[in-house]
DNA sequence: TTGCAACCGGTACCCAGGTACAGGTTTACC
DNA sequence: GGTAAACCTGTACCTGGGTACCGGTTGCAA
């Protein structure tokens, strides 16, 4: 039988993903701890190549490993009732996509900008009136746009 | 007369930035270092004060300290020759932005698909066809996309 | 002249998300 | 049974952009 599960290395590597990194999700609640061989390997199952493309398609989406965390608890011990957030934490998180695609079609206006003019020196640029670059509104603007808070 | 200079808390106010980040940036070569009182206390003139709006302005461009750093340099030593670089890298920088903005794009698509089709629990979502997450297909494209090296 | 705010240098720490290394076991295969 | 690769734990380090703390000076005004 091969039903002895997937070693550490084999999980590593169908998921895309350093060892090290394995166990530092384990280690934040991420992962769930897996069975161990007799000598103290880890013997993980199928499912937990799934868990680490759900953590990584999260991710992607733009969660932080915590918001991940909490995300996969509160999804895993509600019984019946909707009480994840996902949907809240979705809406929100698209929000903040949005308002980063805001700012940064900002910052690409502004280069556009710089590059179409041929400004080649930013020091120089400064203090010439002509130069579009916009640079007291661009100090405005916190960075990281979003709700920081 | 007046001209004794602008003491670093003053320029840090007026900048809009820390006291420490004043001298971070100094030790990072980004701020030319100011002259000093007797006593030792730093002692800046007005362009100094320019000078930290060029460093936030750049890097809001998306241009770390070090490449920031990099162009100002490459401003001070050309001496007439066009060898700052800056159309070069602005160009490239614009091109990273883009493809960010391509990214999140996609992102927000996906997260769009989670509000719209009310997917409430990750690790069931992964497990069902219905849902609109691209697990696989967000895990494909690398995070930060654009030129990473 | 005394009192207190501002400043000094140096060093350590913060965030997230990992990655690396050291020194010791276990497993797998021949 | 030997050996090499894989794995184990624990701890330290990395990036980037700052921030915080410490104990000791300086600057300025009343």
């Amino acid at each position: 039988m091969s039903g002895t599960g997937l070693r550490s290395g084999q999980v590593a590597q169908a998921a895309g993903v350093n060892i090290q990194t394995l166990r530092y999700y384990e280690r934040r609640g991420l992962l769930a701890e897996p069975d161990r061989s007799p000598g103290g390997h880890r013997l993980y199952d199928e499912e937990a190549v799934t868990a680490l493309r759900v953590i990584k398609a999260a991710q992607r989406l733009g969660f932080t490993l915590e918001e991940v965390a909490e995300l996969l608890e509160a999804g895993r011990h509600r019984h019946g009732r909707p009480v994840s957030g996902l949907q809240e934490r979705a809406a929100a998180k698209l929000a903040e996509v949005d308002a980063k695609i805001a700012d940064l079609t900002t910052i690409r206006t502004a280069l556009a900008a710089a590059v179409e003019a041929g400004c080649d020196d930013l020091t120089a640029c400064a203090s010439m009136p002509c130069c579009p670059i916009p640079f007291t509104d661009l100090a405005e603007e916190n960075r990281h746009a979003g709700p920081c808070c």
